[in-house]
DNA sequence: CTTCATTAAATAGGAGTCCTATTATTATGG
DNA sequence: CCATAATAATAGGACTCCTATTTAATGAAG
């Protein structure tokens, strides 16, 4: 407990991820202009290209944390570019399935370089890991507390044995391939992640999409 | 090097954050509806809270990395609210400063308990120290490379003396209010902040809001 | 002093993001 | 079978972003 104590820590450090989530979003807007999109319309489009089988509308609102008409809206746009397509889902003919198309696919990522990456790529190697790390325990938290969608991150899958190597560089094991891994290989969206356990998560993670009780506004 | 590497660490490092991000921006949307406002009108009152002088149009536009128009937009409408008001700048008559009004200095902050607050506060004391420090080297990258503005970050302080207490768990020394700090008291927009040296840095730090060469789009 | 390029902000116009209803349709459980 | 719940689409509104243009003030050069 210093003098200098003016602003909460909790306050900087969000501040310093605004601030720096900020400079991101901008050069995200800047970088996919050329190809027409806008943050929105790449969000939604990098998270099919993870998941070729497609995701409902509803579940791509919860990921991007927005309500469902809005991932309608994008989903519309990005349908009139050619990059998505929908089609009804064989097992519930009320829903909608949004598929990546081919020519999505066969554009390539933006090769802009990013100074947010620069910016990242001039920490040390042991920070960068440490950072990961930390994010990943942020992202699992808010999972935890029902304010963002279960990721397919390592800590919540099937295969994932934490620090089983405890002496190694590389603590962790990933039963799925059979290799040993660090810090900074742990993934934030693996392919082959399998739930583990807490099913009611799983159940419960659409909550926060569904509209809470109408704030009484007096105008 | 493991077998495990199936995407460059600073693309996780990148998805993580913006995760992270996007779920911040998810609850500021929520918790400043009650007051009618939006994500970007929150910025921008924070921005002028913390510097009742007020600023410049043009200067909130490279501080929240958009174009001035969309300032203009903005402000328009937090004046209609009530919440801001623009004056001619004396220096001169061409340009607009936008401060807060006494009705907004009134308003008290959200109280609204944030998750992304929660998920912070899980961290360690130690980890929490070391994510500010990481963001504060993140941002002051950005600000070399004349992404974002420059802040006012105790690293360009006059004020600032870093580690000239190396053993001590304070080893950072503020020579305006004279008293020793930890990276966990690090600043990262201080009122009493006074620019060391690089003064060409102010000058260029616009270079960002002007207008980049005209894309050549083949429609 | 007068021109002229530069700079600051506002304006116009357009696509898209968000929201809250509301509606049409399909599923599900007494 | 029918009430209820769930899924997505639609409508309507405020606002965010952009580019391009206009209006006005500045500052430097002849």
């Amino acid at each position: 407990m210093s003098g200098m104590e003016t602003t909460a820590l909790l306050d900087r450090l969000m501040d310093g991820l605004d601030r720096f989530a900020s400079a991101m979003r901008a050069e995200v807007r800047r970088s996919v202009a050329p190809r027409g999109l806008n943050p929105a319309q790449d969000a939604i489009l990098r998270m099919l290209l993870a998941r070729p089988a497609g995701l409902r509308v509803r579940v791509l609102a919860g990921h991007l944390g927005v309500r469902q008409p809005t991932v309608t809206g994008s989903v519309i746009a990005l349908e009139r570019k050619g990059l998505v397509r929908r089609q009804a889902d064989p097992a519930d003919a009320r829903a909608t399935i949004v598929k990546v198309t081919p020519e999505a696919l066969a554009q390539p990522a933006a090769a802009v370089p990013s100074l947010a990456a620069a910016a990242l790529a001039d920490l040390s190697e042991a920070e960068q890991a440490s950072l990961l790390k930390t994010l990943i325990k942020l992202i699992r938290s808010l999972q935890l507390r029902h304010a963002i969608p279960p990721q397919r991150i390592c800590v919540t899958c099937r295969y994932f044995r934490p620090n089983v190597h405890p002496e190694a560089a590389e603590p962790h094991h990933c039963a799925f391939v059979d290799a040993p891994f660090g810090n900074r290989a742990l993934r934030l969206d693996c392919a082959e992640h399998d739930q583990a356990g807490a099913p009611e998560m799983a159940r419960n993670w659409n909550a926060f999409t569904t509209p809470r009780p109408r704030q009484e506004v007096r105008p």
